[in-house]
DNA sequence: ACGCATTTGTTCGTATGTATT
DNA sequence: TAATACATACGAACAAATGCG
């Protein structure tokens, strides 16, 4: 196994705890509190359907529309998946439409034709996810008593338990990422190099079927540094080779922090892909 | 003047022209559309409200339910903006609340409490947003029939002509990023290096305000690279300095491209930031 | 292949609440 | 205070997609 690439933890951003929550709130805001209290409580399971309007609005004492404006928020924050016809179910990272939501790595050179494409299923370990070609390799996975930087962005204290993930991600055949994951050893108590290594999906659907834990919302934080030596040797570059470092804070249900993830990732021919609205 | 940093153009995304117009869509939807066309006909101008629903549903013959919906998603996309008991009003880059929309590269020490705050004025050319003091200083802007690749991206023919401005962001009081921009000639025509200079706001701004054309919606590609001895010289970095490279695409009203730009970023004390949904 | 029941999607109309001028 | 405009809430009806017998 490889030695663990010795990082620097500088300056990663601090924990912040500002939610207002006004006293009072409209109807349909109260409904969509209480449907993600019992998402929460994982009361529907990811993939399963939740009720119907109709049965909720007689649940609640309400009518359908005001149901029906708390699920809309609750589809636009990607907590539900409406689906015509067929009813409104709990989003999961398990579904092909919503696996590698998070990944914004691109092949510089990919036609836009492709870009709609649903992930196809190929080799062993091997998929096919917006035109390209993924594999996941873990290098290494252990427990630890994490950094106190890491602690303070999982809203930890110091010395708790953490559970340490690293792995390359080939693209096209070439390793291009080298990710450093860090996790709540309490909510992943099960989670072993062994268990890892016999999964060949995305980690978050993993995460998501075996602990239940749901990754909703992310936030990057994104520089370019000089390849260090270790992860330099991984993704076979020259020391000193311009990386992206992709900082990663995973929230689940109001709010909480139970990921952190550094990504280097090798852009010599992929790119981060952005919108901004 | 300085010299134009020298920069090689190798991959850029190709426009794509692939929009599926269904022959048949809601009646929202269609009156959506109707009132993209008269915003982008400016009949109604940035900062101007739009009458009110009420109005809109006479005008159109439909209930104010479904104007209500269609203004939803128009707000939603960030071409109108709704202020209970005022009205519905035309976005603008002039307002204090969304400029600098676009502007993702945030100070690395920035405490949370500061980012809420709204942009203020202070010395002249220099302006607080977002917790930094930002300062833009134009090194050059000229007239030329610019690179294939460029008039590609913008959906030009080749050799038309392009107005290129190159300049330099100051975050507080360091050079942090040197800015290439390239606009259509023809729809930019009175855009001089002095018209430039005389203007301190954000450049959206006076391109809007100056010539009715207001950016929509961007498309963002980074990549990590090694800066470039013109580029190292501005920045006050050593030549192979990593930075990030933003390339974006801005677009208007029906996606149509209206500037290419490619921002070499610095980011000792920055980072570019970004949330995932 | 057809029709039926179920579920979300669209549209209307009305009434009332809340913010602004 | 009054008028205006957006925001919330209710109820009803029909359309469109889906799944099943």
């Amino acid at each position: 196994m490889a030695t663990s690439p010795s990082i620097e933890l500088e300056d990663l951003p601090a924990a912040a705890d500002d939610q207002v929550t006004p006293r009072f709130a409209p109807l349909y805001r109260q409904i969509k509190t209480l449907l993600t209290k019992r998402l929460q409580a994982g009361e529907w399971k990811p993939g399963e359907p939740i009720p119907s309007e109709t049965e909720l609005a007689a649940r609640y004492r309400v009518s359908q529309g005001t149901v029906r404006k708390a699920i809309d928020e609750l589809a636009a924050n990607n907590l539900l998946v409406r689906r015509q016809g067929r009813g409104t179910f709990v989003a999961s990272h398990l579904e092909v439409r919503t696996q590698f939501r998070f990944l914004r790595l691109r092949p510089d050179d990919l036609p836009q034709t492709e870009l709609s494409g649903e992930p196809s299923a190929s080799m062993p370990g091997e998929r096919s996810v917006q035109g390209q070609v993924l594999r996941s390799q873990v290098i290494e996975c252990r427990r630890m008593r994490g950094p106190a930087e890491i602690a303070r962005v999982l809203q930890l204290r110091a010395g708790e338990p953490l559970v340490q993930v690293h792995r390359v991600l080939d693209l096209e055949g070439k390793p291009t990422v080298l990710d450093e994951i860090w996790l709540p050893g309490a909510r992943f108590r099960g989670l072993t190099a062994e268990r890892l290594a016999n999964y060949s999906g995305p980690l978050y659907a993993l995460l998501e079927a075996e602990f239940g834990v749901r990754m909703i919302r992310a936030e990057e934080r994104i520089k370019a540094v000089a390849a260090p030596a270790g992860v330099a040797a991984v993704l076979h570059v020259k020391s000193g080779t311009p990386l992206l470092r992709v900082d990663r804070v995973s929230k689940t249900y109001d709010e909480a922090p139970v990921e952190f993830r550094r990504g280097w990732c090798l852009t010599e021919r992929h790119h981060y892909y952005n919108e901004l609205g």
